[in-house]
DNA sequence: GCTATTTTTGAACCATGATTCATTATTCAA
DNA sequence: TTGAATAATGAATCATGGTTCAAAAATAGC
C-alpha cells in the first residue's frame, strides 16, 4: 500500500487561486496549476474529475465560509440591525485580506461560472443571500431602514459595489487601500452620497 | 470590381453580441457568430482580425456611446449636481433597455478583455470615468455630496453596483423590473440604507 | 459580354491544452 | 524482505475551434 503524503488537494486549490487569478480560468493550464502544487499534471486528475470541479470547490470553500459567518452575525441580538452591515463588510474584507488571488477569482469568475455549471454551484450562496435579505428585513421592520425599497435589488446592488471595491483593491492595493474601502464602503451603505446635515 | 453588399461589420457586432452573451467570450464559437451574421465563417476575417478585434469594437462603441452622453450631462449647468447623478443612471439604463445581450456582454467580460487587452482598450472608459469624478468632484465643492470620501472608491462602487443590477435585470427581468431598479438605484446613491427622517 | 478586381466562401490546417493511461515509484502488512 | 496495492508520473492522445487560403462568385467599368 502507498499513502498519500501531504495535503495536495490544498496544494492544488491553493495553486490554482494563483493560477485563475493571474489569467482567468480560460487561458489557466492546468500544467501550470500542477507545477505550482509541486506535483505532475496526471496527478490532478486523482484529486479532482477535471477542471471545473476545481473553480467549484474554491468558490465552495469562499461560500461556505462567508455563509458561516453571516449566519452568526444575523442570530446575534447583541448587535444592532445597522451594524450587522459593518459587521458582513468586515467580515467580507477579513476574509480576502490575506489573498488578494482568493478575491480577484471570487469576483471575476463567479458569473461564468454560475452560468456554465448552475447544477453544481455551491449551495452556500443561495444560503448567503437568503441569510442576507433575512438582515435587510429585520432593519426594515425595526424602522430603521427605508421601506418599499426591493430587497433583491438592494442585495444585488450591495454585492456589486462590494466585489468591484475587491477587485479594484487586489489590482491597485496602494489607490485603494483597505481600511479607506473598509470605512467609505461603511459610509455609503449607510448614507449614499448626499452630505450629511450637520 | 466587386463592392460589398449590406453592412456585414454590423452584423457581424450584432451577432458576436448575442453569442458572447449567451456563452461567454471564451466559449463563444466564431463558426457560430459567422452563421448568426448570416455569412461564412472566412468572412469574419475580412472585417476584424480576429476574435479579440470584435469583443474589443464592442466595447468601443458601448463606451463611447456612454462618453458622449456622460460628457453632455457633465457640461450642463441646467442641471443641479444631485440630479446629474439620475441622468448618469437612466442614460446607463436606457442604453441597454433594449438590448439585454450587450448588457451581459458588458458587465461580463469587461474585466478579463481589460486585463487581457489592456493596450488595446478603448480610450472612451477612461474618459468616461474622468467626467465622472468631475461631476463627484462638483458636487463636493458645492457641499451637496459628503466631503471626505475617495472619488476613486465612490466610483468604484458605483459602477459596481450598476453592472450587477444590469446583470441581474438581463437574466430575470421578470424579478427585477426596469423601473424598480431605476428607482432603487437612485435612492440608494442618494440616501444609502438608512431611513429618511420625517 | 468580357475582364479585372474585390469579396465571399468553407474546407483544411494547425496550435493548443485538457484528459487519459501505461508505466514507475512508494508504502505497508505479512 | 517481499509483494500487493495504491499513488504519482508525464508523454501521448484527442477534441476543439481559431485562422488561413485557394477557389468561386459577384460586381463595375468598358
Amino acid at each position: 500500500m502507498r499513502t498519500r503524503e501531504g495535503n495536495k488537494e490544498q496544494a492544488i486549490l491553493e495553486a490554482a487561486v494563483k493560477v485563475f487569478a493571474e489569467s482567468g480560468y480560460h487561458a489557466a493550464k492546468i500544467h501550470k496549476i500542477a507545477e505550482l502544487a509541486g506535483i505532475a499534471t496526471g496527478s490532478i486528475y486523482s484529486y479532482f474529475q477535471n477542471k471545473q470541479q476545481i473553480i467549484l470547490a474554491i468558490f465552495d470553500g469562499v461560500w461556505r465560509q462567508l455563509y458561516q459567518q453571516i449566519a452568526v452575525v444575523e442570530q446575534s441580538t447583541e448587535i444592532p440591525v445597522i451594524q450587522k452591515f459593518d459587521a458582513i463588510i468586515d467580515m467580507v474584507l477579513d476574509l480576502f485580506t490575506e489573498d488578494k488571488d482568493r478575491a480577484l477569482v471570487f469576483v471575476n469568475e463567479e458569473n461564468h461560472v454560475m452560468r456554465d455549471y448552475p447544477q453544481e454551484f455551491t449551495p452556500y450562496f443561495e444560503k448567503f443571500m437568503v441569510t442576507g435579505e433575512e438582515i435587510v428585513r429585520q432593519g426594515i421592520k425595526e424602522g430603521k431602514f427605508t421601506e418599499g425599497i426591493s430587497i433583491e435589488i438592494l442585495r444585488t446592488y450591495l454585492l456589486g459595489g462590494i466585489r468591484s471595491l475587491l477587485v479594484a483593491w487586489a489590482t491597485e492595493p496602494k489607490k485603494y487601500p483597505l481600511s479607506h474601502v473598509r470605512e467609505d464602503l461603511k459610509h455609503f451603505i449607510r448614507h449614499g452620497i448626499t452630505r450629511q446635515q450637520p
